[in-house]
Formats: structure tokens, sequence, C-alpha cells
RNA sequence: GCCACCAUAGCUCAGCUGGUAGAGCAACCGCCUUGUAAGCGGUAGGUCAUCGGUUCGACUCCGAUUGGUGGCUCCA
């Protein structure tokens, strides 16, 4: 399982498709590709250089093992590392790599090992993982029968069950560079202590470093972060609050579009929309479990009138609410109640991140009232709805993941049910194989009510996200009471579906930003036109031509300002404006434009109308060409 | 929240080892009247994030705070 996903992540700058067919076709785990065999061989050599720097046992080494793109190692040092270390960091390996030193492979005992790494706590506490309980390094069960090995190179020797390269020498000198140093806790628990994270970068050769350097410059043009401020989508500001974000109305038109998109697929799909407070006394919030499961990631209360308010996390406990409202029968279900309510969570400082992760939050959100038998076709019409989204985005890499409980987390992160949390994940399972949906599974990932298909997505730096997120509550509906009169005339309690295929309105155009790279297709435009009158001549033409087309609904300004047309070109090229009209003597004579597409492309003495009737088209059907 | 780093005009950035700030773009005002990505000139704009300390003197050194960045943890 381990090795399945670590592959999946390793490819994740590849469509989907791409390591689908690998895995087909190649069928070698990343495990066992000779670029893993460098990268895990360069992290040995990196910990060497690094320790050197230190009196000999003042460097404690924890793992050290290759990723996606490189490698890093785990280390608790003397002092803190800087930028400054890496070059000397670096040339240090070189002459490592340079000895052609041999990597040799020995099998120990659990008492030579814990002998040969004495000082070395994170070691010793790794060897009594694989002794006690075969665990590895990630506190993961290992199957089979568990053996210690080391691995030494040179002066080095570490705790490893390899692979490695034969010797130093069949790495590439100048085919790894080291990126960045950064916190990380021992065993990835917060609980324990923190450990300097040094990264690495390792390819083939020279060429492929270059080019996956030249990639991370160029994902770092389509950041979201960068790219909001310069189409002016949104902004950040202290005094209102991180995680907060202010809106423009260039923004604000995005955001529109995709709650017009989202009304008319749900109302297709025969959801009715409803609206409920931001704000709810802390019974609710007692009795839908949130308080008990989910204290952290919500605001403090305010009291007002001897009561404690809370502003809400999720949409759920309202709707639920609606639900009860009302005497149900089977003949009412499903019930789709949807609602792009606006929610607010507190997330920790640190893990605010542009508009991916936000405290203000507008939920793409709706929660389906289903029985049992109902279940399977409800839930994959909404991974149909998913797929009508991505297929109109064109969105292709990404990963549908089954979000699992974990036991150890029963009773604290999750409702304590296990036989029920068998029972859905079952159900969640089936339903994704019997719609021939491919997807993997993950533990200790589930809401707190119960298991969920979330679809993962990379955003311009790589950091992993859930974009859409579909989930089974099994728990919430009984603690509210909500019952439905069955067609035998019996009480039964429903399931809830919560699903949000768009994200949240925040998440998803924060992703789509990264995903188009700031060029919008048409309809989804903060501007479809802009006119770019020549010389002042045509100023009114221009403005006569602009106004008709805002009348008839569309999103088109004209440039009257006083540079000249060559300079209104290119803020409006700058601005991703799809169709620039460029105005002149021949266009007025005419009653025509020239059409200038974003992409460069020109179309000289296009009669108005027939340009309209493009636009038109091509916003009406959210067509992904300009 | 944790570890590290960063913070100069709306934006992108200069400012040597402490002697109280500069450029380009944007904005505003003129001139030019222009054919598909930057015409020319001028004006204005900064308690150098905030607060405190060291110093004769702090944008520069130190501390705290706020915000951001890279990770970890967490997540829509």
């Amino acid at each position: 399982m381990r090795a399945f996903f670590v592959f999946i992540r390793a490819s994740f700058f590849c469509p989907l498709t791409d390591w689908r067919r690998i895995m087909s076709e190649l069928t070698i785990p990343y495990e066992e590709t000779e670029i893993y065999k460098v990268r895990h061989s360069l992290a040995h050599i990196m910990a060497q250089a690094v320790s050197e720097l230190f009196e000999p046992g003042e460097a404690k080494i924890a793992i050290g093992p290759p990723i996606d793109t490189g490698f890093y190692y785990d280390f608790e040092l003397p002092r803190q590392l800087t930028p400054e270390d890496f070059k000397g960091i670096e040339k240090r390996m070189r002459q490592i790599i340079g000895g052609k030193h041999p990597f040799e492979k020995r099998i120990v005992t659990a008492e030579e090992a814990k002998a040969e790494f004495a000082g070395q706590e994170f070691k010793i506490d790794l060897i009594e993982g694989l002794e006690a309980g075969g665990v590895d390094e990630y506190g993961e069960p290992l199957e089979g029968d568990v053996e210690i090995s080391f691995y030494t190179h040179d002066t080095f020797t570490d705790l490893c069950r390899g692979p490695h390269v034969e010797h130093t020498g069949q790495i590439n000198p100048s085919a790894f560079k080291i990126m960045s140093i950064a916190g990380a806790y021992w065993r990835g628990d917060e609980k324990n202590a923190q450990l300097q994270r040094v990264y690495g970068t390792g390819w083939k050769n020279k060429d492929e470093l270059k080019a996956h350097i030249q990639m991370l410059e160029e994902a770092k043009k389509r950041d979201h972060r960068k790219l909001g401020r310069e189409l002016d989508l949104f902004s950040f500001d202290e005094e209102v609050g991180p995680g907060l974000p202010l809106w423009t109305p260039r923004g604000t038109v995005i955001i529109d579009e995709l709650e017009k998109l989202a009304k008319e697929v749900e109302r297709r799909h025969g959801y009715k929309q409803v609206r409920t407070p931001h704000l709810t006394k802390e019974d609710l919030f007692i009795r839908s479990g949130h308080l008990p499961y989910y204290a952290e990631g919500m605001y403090p209360p305010m009291e007002l009138d001897g009561s404690n308010y809370y502003v809400k996390p999720m949409n759920c406990p309202f709707h639920h609410k609606i639900f009860a409202s009302s005497h149900r029968s089977y003949r009412d279900l499903p019930l789709r109640l949807g609602e792009y309510g606006t929610c607010y969570r507190y997330e920790k400082s640190g893990e605010l991140f542009g508009l991916m992760r936000v405290r203000s939050m507008q939920m793409n959100d709706a929660h389906i009232y289903v029985s049992e038998a109902q279940f399977e076709e409800e839930f994959m019409d909404v991974i149909d709805i998913y797929k009508e989204y991505f297929e109109l985005f064109g969105i292709e890499k990404y990963v549908m993941q089954l979000s699992l409980h974990a036991a150890d987390g029963l009773g604290k992160k999750y409702v304590d049910n296990e036989a029920l949390w068998i029972k859905t994940e079952g159900m969640v399972r089936q339903a994704m194989i019997n719609g021939g949906v491919p997807f993997v599974e993950e533990k200790d990932e589930a809401a707190f009510y119960g298991p969920k298909i979330d679809v993962q997505i990379w955003s311009a730096i790589g950091r992993e996200f859930s974009l859409a997120t579909n989930q089974v509550d099994f728990a919430v509906p009984e603690r509210f009471d909500l019952t439905f009169v069955n067609a035998e005339g019996e009480e039964e309690t429903p399931l809830c579906i919560h699903r949000a295929p768009l994200s949240t309105h925040e998440r998803m155009v924060g992703f789509l930003i990264e995903h188009y790279a700031g060029k919008f297709p048409v309809w989804l435009s903060p501007e479809h036109v802009r006119v770019i009158p020549i010389t002042d001549a045509h100023a009114d033409y221009a403005k006569k031509l602009a106004d008709d087309l805002y009348n008839q609904g569309f999103r088109a300004e004209a440039d009257l300002g006083d540079k000249r047309m060559n300079a209104k070109i290119r803020d409006a090229q700058k601005m991703q404006v799809p169709y620039m009209l460029v105005v002149g003597d021949a266009e007025v004579e005419n009653g025509t434009v020239s059409l200038r597409k974003r992409d460069g492309s020109q179309q000289d003495g296009l009669p108005v109308a027939e340009f309209t009737a493009m636009l038109k088209e091509k916003v009406e059907t959210r067509s992904p060409e300009l």
C-alpha cells in the first residue's frame, strides 16, 4: 500500500493517466527504479556531510527517505542550519561521490544495531520499533519477518533497508541540489521533538536537474497568490485578519459564475436551495458532535443572554434541522438540500495558504438524506456531478481517495461505532467499484461522522489539497433523531451524504487560477471584452460598442484612457482579457471591429453582430475554446 | 500551533561595514492622435510593518508583536 501510494505522489506533475499507464505497462514500483536508489543514496551522503559539520556524536540522525523529486534527511543538531551551509554540504557530498565508495549491506541483530547506534536516540527508537512490533519508520506495521540491516558507505553507516546504488560513483555529482530546510516532527507527531529537515533534489543528469528547477520557477508564475494580485482578483488585509480573503469585483465575478453553474447543475439533479444562519447556540453543535469532535477547528464562543453562540464551521446541523422541521416520508427521499453557506474555521495560523486554506469559506454544500437502499445510486450521482465538473474544467490531474477511519481514533476524532464504520466504508468502496471509478484508500483521513471520497489535487507549488468531497454520515442523523416513515409505515433513520463537488469557492477559485494560469475560459473571465479605440476620434464608437455589449449582459469595458493603443492592448493582455476589440477609422466607417484574442490571433473587419453571436455562444456553452 | 526565514511607495526591487531613503511600473496632470504587448514630459506618493531597547545618532544592531514564506501538523 505504502509503495503504491508513494508512487502516486511521485508523479504529481504528470497527468493522472501517466501513472496509471506506467503502473500497468511497466509495473516497476518507484522503489525499484534506479533514480530511487540514487536519491536514497544521496540522502545517506547528505547525512554524512551534515554530520561532519559537527563533533562526532553531536549530530543526531533520524530518517532520510527518497521522495517524489529528491530526498530529505531529518536531524537534531547543536545549531540551526542555514542556507549558507548548503554550498559546503554540497561540496562535501561531491567529494564523497567522487570517492566511489561502495554501499555495503550488513544484516545485524537488534543488540548489534543498538550498540552501533548508542547515543543516537532516534535510531534506537527505530530499532526498538523493528524489534518489538515490526513497525516501520512511519509507525506502520511491517509484514513478514523483519530483518535489521545496515548500509555503510565511506565512514557513514545507517540503519536502512535499502536499496542503494552499488557505489557513490554511480551518482551524477552535478545532478543534485540542496533545496531547503524545514521543521518536521519525529515520526510526524506534533507531540514529539521537532527536527531539522533538509530537502534535496536529485536526478539522473544535469539536464533533468535544470528542467526540474525551471519547472519550479514556471510553477511559481502560476501560483494563485501571485496571479490573484496581478489579475486583481482578491486580497488580504492585515487589519481584517489572516485567512480572511477580500474578493474584488473581478474575483467576485468568478465566484458568481461558479455559483450559477452549480445551481444549474443541482437543479437538474433535483436539489433544493436553502438558507441558514451563520450563528447558533452551542446546543446545536453539542448535538451534532462538532463540539465533542471538532472543537479545535471552531472559533471560540461568544456569550449572549447567558448562552454560548458559535459561528458555524459547517452547514450540516442546520440542514438536519430543516429535515426535522417537517414529518418526512420515504416519498420525500432523496431530499437534497443545497446551500453555499459561509463557514468559519479556526485553522492554525501556519496552515493558512492563500485561497487554498482560509478561515472564512463558502462551501459548495448540500446534504442529501437517503434510505440505505437509495445510498449507492445517490452517492454515485454525486460522483457523476464531480465528473461533469472536471470535464468542463478540463481537470485531469487528480486522485480519488477513499478516506477511512483509524481504530485508535475511535471516540476521539471519530464517532465511536466501529461496526458502522466498517459497514459504511464497505458501502462506499463497493459503490465506487460498481461504478468503475478508480480510487486509492487512505486510513485515518475520514470525517468524524463517516468515510468519504476526497478528490486530491495539487497546487502549483506541489502542495496537496482535497478539492471536492463526498461524505457518508451514518452517525449524525441519529443524534438529531431524524426519521422518515418508510413504505411499511415504520420510522427509519436516513443516511446523510455531505457533498461539495466544487469544494469551497475559495479553494476552487484558487485551484482554477493555477489550473488555467490566469487564462480563464471566456465564461469565467472577469472581463469578456475590452474595446480599444485607436485615437480619441474613435472613443464614442468604442464607448457605444462597450455599452451595447454590457447591456446585452456581457462584461465589456472601453479603455478611454490617454494611453496609446499599443499600451492599452498590453494592459488588456496582462489582465488576460480574452477578447480585445480594436476600433479605428475603418471600423467606425463599416460598423465592424478588429478582434484580437488573448492568444494574439487577429481578425479584421468583423461585423459587430458576428462578434456578438460568437461571444454569446462561447459564454452560454461555457466553451473551453477561445 | 511548531521550526526556520522574510517585511523599504499600490506593485517589483536598490540602499556598502549604523550618519533619518531611491529606481522602474502603476496613479494623477499635460503634450502627442497613434493600426494589434510599453510614445514623451511633469506631479504626487514612504514615521523604511508595529512597539520597545542599544547608541550622540537606527531602514541598518537586539528583543517582542503583527503579517507573510518554506516545511511539519492539520484540512474544503
